[in-house]
DNA sequence: CATCCTTACGAAAACGTTATAGTGTTAATA
DNA sequence: TATTAACACTATAACGTTTTCGTAAGGATG
C-alpha cells in the first residue's frame, strides 16, 4: 500500500534499478521485451516518480516560491491566480508564504524556502520592509543565484527582474479623467510616504494637475496613516475622511489610492450631504469586487493582477530555463485601464 | 557564491562529513574543539541544511498541500491564512494548488503533489467533482496512507478528518431572524443542487419555515444555475433575480446563500421601487468584503473561514506527528455567527 | 605487557532518482 | 580462430543529509 519506487519494481520482476529506470524512459539500451514487461507493472501499480528524489538529484525544484504581503486581498490573489496558471502550463508548482506585511515573517519565509525547495522567487516587499529598507535579504538570495522577480511593490535599489503597473500614468490618466469631467477642486486620498504605490499614485495625481494648469494644493490631500487599514479601525478611518471633506467643501472630485478609500469616501461625502457622481465624482486605484458592487459602482483604475502575475511567472521561469545566457534584468510595466462606473457618470 | 553544505565545510576544515553534521548537531561523540570551530565556519557563511535532502532522508517534507476551488475568493483566502498561521507556527510549509472548479485540475495536482512533496491534504472539492461524485483520486491518496482533511465542501462518503461550517444552522438562524423581524414570506435565492452547501443552507431555510409553521412555497424557491456565477453573466443573473422578484411582489424577505445573490437581489428589488430593509429584509451568507461596504451595508452568516482553516490545519498537523496511534475520524463543525447590519435593521 | 575501555573521529548505508561506466554473452569480422 | 562489435543488462556514483557502526590512539587495568 506505500508508494511504489524503482527499487521495489526492480526487486518484483528481478531486474536491476537501472534497467527499470531505463525502461521507463524507453531507452534504447533495453530490450523490448523487457521495456514491455516493467512498462505493463509500473503502469500497473501506478509507479510515479518520486518528486523529492527527482529534485536532489537534478538539484532543480520546478516550484516557485510565491511571498505575498497578505493573502485576503483582492488583488494579490488576482495576480497568484495569473502566476499558478503560467505555472501550471510550464508545469511548476507554486509555493506561497506570507509575510503578513512584516518584515521578519518575510525574510523567514525566505529563508525557508531558499534552502532548497524552491527555484525561485515572485514577491511583493511587506510594508515594513518598505519602510526599514532593510533589503539584505532579496540581495543574498540574489547573490546565491536565485533568481528574484519583484511585482507591484518593488525596490529600485535591487537589481532583478520586476513587474510594475505603471502607477504614475494610472492615477494621471484618473485625474484627468475627473478634471475632463469638469471637476476643479479633486482630492487625494492616500497612503503615508513610505509606500511605494501609494508615492507612485501620488506623483501621478500631481503630475495631471500640473500639466492642466490647475496646480496643487496641499490642503487637498489626505495623507491616511497604515493603522487606519487596520481590522477594527474603519471607524476612525470614515471619521477622518469625513473630517476632510468637511473641511473643504468645495471639493468636486476624489482620486483614492485603492478601493477602500474611495468607498469610505463615497461614504462620507453622503453622509455631508453630497451626492455621487452629481455634486463630487470619485475614482478609486484598484478594481476589486467592492467596486463592481458599490452603489454606486465605482470607477476604478484596473491593474490587470493576473496579467501581471503572468507576465512575473513567464519571467522568472524563463530565467530558470535559460540558465546558459543571462539576459539583462527587464521591468515590464503592464498598463492600466480606466474602468468607468456609476461614481463619474454624468446625469 | 554557491550553498554551502556539509560535505564543502568538511573539505575546508579538512574533517569527514559526519563530523560536520555531528558537531552542527551538538553531538558529545565530538571534542568541543572540533565543535566550537565547525560551528563558527557555519555560522559564519550562514549553512542551512538543505531542505530537499532532508526531506528525502526523513520521508517527509513538513509541507502541506492545500488545494481550494479558486483563490480569487474571500472565503477561500479566509481558510488559507488560517491555514497558513497554524502551518507557520508549527514549521510547516503550505502548497496551494488550484482546481478552478475543474475535476480534472483537481486530480493532477492532487497527483502531482502526492508524489513526495507533501505529507499531508488540505482540501475542498471543486463543483466539478461535486457533480461528477467520482472521489477515486481521494480515496487513492487516504489509501496510500496519506492524511487528508477536507473542508467546507465535504463529501460524506469519504473517511477521513472533516472540517465543516454548520450550514444548515447557519441557515436555520438566518431565517429565523428574518422571522423574527416580522417577515412573512421569505425567498431563498440558492444554487443547484449539487453544490454541497447550498443544498445545505436549503435545508436550513426549510426547517426554520416548518418549525414556524408557516411552510414551504416551492415558487419561492429560486435555484440558480452554475453558469451564471461565471465572468460576464452579471446581466443574466440580474435580470433573472429580478425576474424573480417580479413574480413574487409579496416577498418581504430574502435569505441568499451567498453575498452576491444578496447584494444582486437587493439591486433587483431596489430597481423594482422596494426599499431595503423597509421592504424588503435582506441576509446573505458568507461574511465577505461586499457585505460590509455595501449600501445598504448586508446582514450576513459568517462563517470564521480563520477558524475553520486553522482547525483543519491542526487536524491534519497532529495526525502527521502522532503516527504512533491513529485516532478516529473526527469532523470538527465551526459554529457560524449572525453578523447584524443594515439590510435587516427596524427603523 | 596484554587487555579493555574511552575518546574522537571516519566510513558507509540509506532515502529515490538518473547517468555514466562497466560487463558478460553472443554474433560478426578479418 | 582470435578479435571486435553489438546487445542487454548491472554496478556505481552522485545529489545532501543523518545515523549506525567501525576503528585508531591513548590511557587505565590486572
Amino acid at each position: 500500500m506505500q508508494k511504489l519506487t524503482l527499487k521495489k519494481i526492480a526487486r518484483e520482476l528481478d531486474v536491476s534499478i537501472s534497467t527499470v529506470s531505463k525502461s521507463l524512459k524507453d531507452s534504447p539500451e533495453i530490450s523490448e521485451d523487457t521495456k514491455q514487461k516493467i512498462k505493463a507493472f509500473a503502469e500497473l501499480y501506478n509507479y510515479r516518480p518520486n518528486t523529492i528524489a527527482l529534485s536532489l538529484k537534478n538539484r532543480k525544484t520546478k516550484t516557485l516560491g510565491v511571498i505575498i504581503p497578505e493573502i485576503v486581498h483582492h488583488f494579490f490573489t488576482t495576480v497568484v491566480s495569473g502566476i499558478e496558471k503560467v505555472a501550471n502550463e510550464k508545469d511548476y508548482t507554486v509555493i506561497i508564504g506570507l509575510s503578513n506585511e512584516s518584515f521578519e515573517k518575510e525574510v523567514t519565509n525566505m529563508e525557508k524556502l531558499a534552502n532548497g525547495s524552491i527555484d525561485g522567487f515572485i514577491l511583493s516587499v511587506s510594508r515594513e520592509t518598505q519602510l526599514k529598507k532593510d533589503y539584505h535579504h532579496l540581495l543574498e538570495t540574489i547573490d546565491h543565484g536565485m533568481p528574484v522577480v519583484l511585482f507591484d511593490r518593488t525596490i529600485p535599489e535591487i537589481e532583478c527582474d520586476k513587474v510594475v503597473v505603471d502607477d504614475t500614468e494610472g492615477a494621471r490618466n484618473a485625474v484627468k479623467k475627473l478634471l475632463a469631467l469638469g471637476c476643479k477642486r479633486i482630492a487625494l486620498i492616500t497612503t503615508e510616504a513610505h509606500v511605494n504605490v501609494g508615492e507612485l499614485r501620488t506623483a501621478g495625481y500631481k503630475d495631471a494637475l500640473i500639466e492642466s494648469g490647475i496646480g496643487i494644493s496641499e490642503e487637498l490631500i489626505l495623507k491616511l496613516k497604515d493603522e487606519f487599514n487596520e481590522e477594527g479601525m474603519e471607524d476612525n478611518l470614515n471619521t477622518t475622511i469625513e473630517l476632510f471633506l468637511r473641511n473643504n467643501p468645495q471639493v468636486d472630485g476624489i482620486f483614492a489610492v485603492n478601493e477602500k478609500y474611495a468607498l469610505t469616501a463615497i461614504k462620507a461625502a453622503r453622509s455631508l450631504g453630497k451626492d455621487i457622481p452629481d455634486d463630487i465624482k470619485v475614482i478609486g486605484f484598484t478594481d476589486g469586487v467592492l467596486s463592481k458592487y458599490a452603489t454606486p459602482s465605482l470607477t476604478t483604475v484596473s491593474q490587470h493582477g493576473v496579467q501581471l502575475g503572468e507576465k512575473a511567472a513567464e519571467l522568472l521561469i524563463r530565467r530558470l530555463e535559460e540558465d546558459d545566457y543571462e539576459p539583462p534584468y527587464q521591468t515590464v510595466v503592464v498598463e492600466t485601464r480606466l474602468i468607468e462606473r456609476e461614481s463619474t457618470s454624468i446625469t
